[in-house]
DNA sequence: ACCAATCGTTGGTGTGACCCTACAATAAGG
DNA sequence: CCTTATTGTAGGGTCACACCAACGATTGGT
């Protein structure tokens, strides 16, 4: 930061992504203290927000693999944060839901996260965090 | 993205943290190009911004371990981007000096970068991307 | 002259993310 | 029925990054 190179910090993708590292680690901590990691709380909350999926309709929404995907349910699972039941019409397929268990644990995440966001926007005003999310968001959709 | 949980999408951390990964990967592929990694951009950069730097006093800066700047310097060396000349005055330390052959490669690394920066600000007017940079710059000085 | 500290180096360890293959169970189509 | 496709699963490999322990060479202090 202070040290870091000029020629660096005139780049925006630099910039982009140290600010980036900084968020992904301190979010990283509060999910370590439960045993998760990222995709664990990006599960929960696809869960919470879109409803119970078939556990490759989540791999492929979250842009993951599906044998990935499968870790990552086998750990939320055994945690008591989802549930996995076999479709009856198609006994191929799993649908994933969130328990109360897992919506209890997304809530406490999404509030750690919440803190993370206080913490490293501390130097912005409010008026600029919000500018801030909006220019994140243009780039997020045109990408 | 468009598929991205909303509650995930409420989060600075979350938005911060998806474009700095989509920067470094873009980033990444360029420097893999040339057959580096991210660590040796920011090493020819910070030998470009300060001058030479003895090896150890360069991962300090840079915030990386010791060891692991050994095989970054190693790197650089072989591909003729950077020079090693041991301190005749204390024969333990080592300079760490930028090539001509390293310039150049920084040059186009930086040109490279500068193209990544403009399509991932695509859909920022010249003014917001202004504004961008100076949020995030705040955001960095204050961690 | 000796001791402690410093420096580069070697080598190993762990982790998260990503990607790919193979397979058994099951389903759907001709 | 038989073939083809899908789904979850198991298992493997790679890669970048981070961190740590130990060692030889060298230096500086005393």
């Amino acid at each position: 930061m202070i040290d870091a190179p000029p020629t660096l910090l005139a780049l925006s993708a630099y910039l982009l992504s140290r600010a980036g590292k900084s968020a992904r680690a301190r979010v990283a901590v509060h999910l370590a203290a439960e045993g998760l990691r990222l995709w664990h709380m990006a599960v929960l909350a696809a869960l919470a927000d879109f409803g119970p999926h078939v556990q490759g309709d989540l791999a492929a929404r979250l842009g993951i693999d599906r044998s990935d995907m499968v870790k990552v349910v086998d750990e939320l699972s055994e945690a008591g944060f989802v549930e996995r039941t076999r479709d009856p019409a198609d006994r191929r397929r799993v649908h994933v839901s969130l328990t109360p268990a897992g919506e209890a644990a997304l809530r406490r995440l999404v509030s750690d996260a919440g803190a993370v966001d206080d913490s490293l926007l501390r130097p912005l005003d409010p008026e600029e965090r919000a500018t801030l999310r909006t220019l994140l968001l243009k780039i997020l959709a045109a990408n």
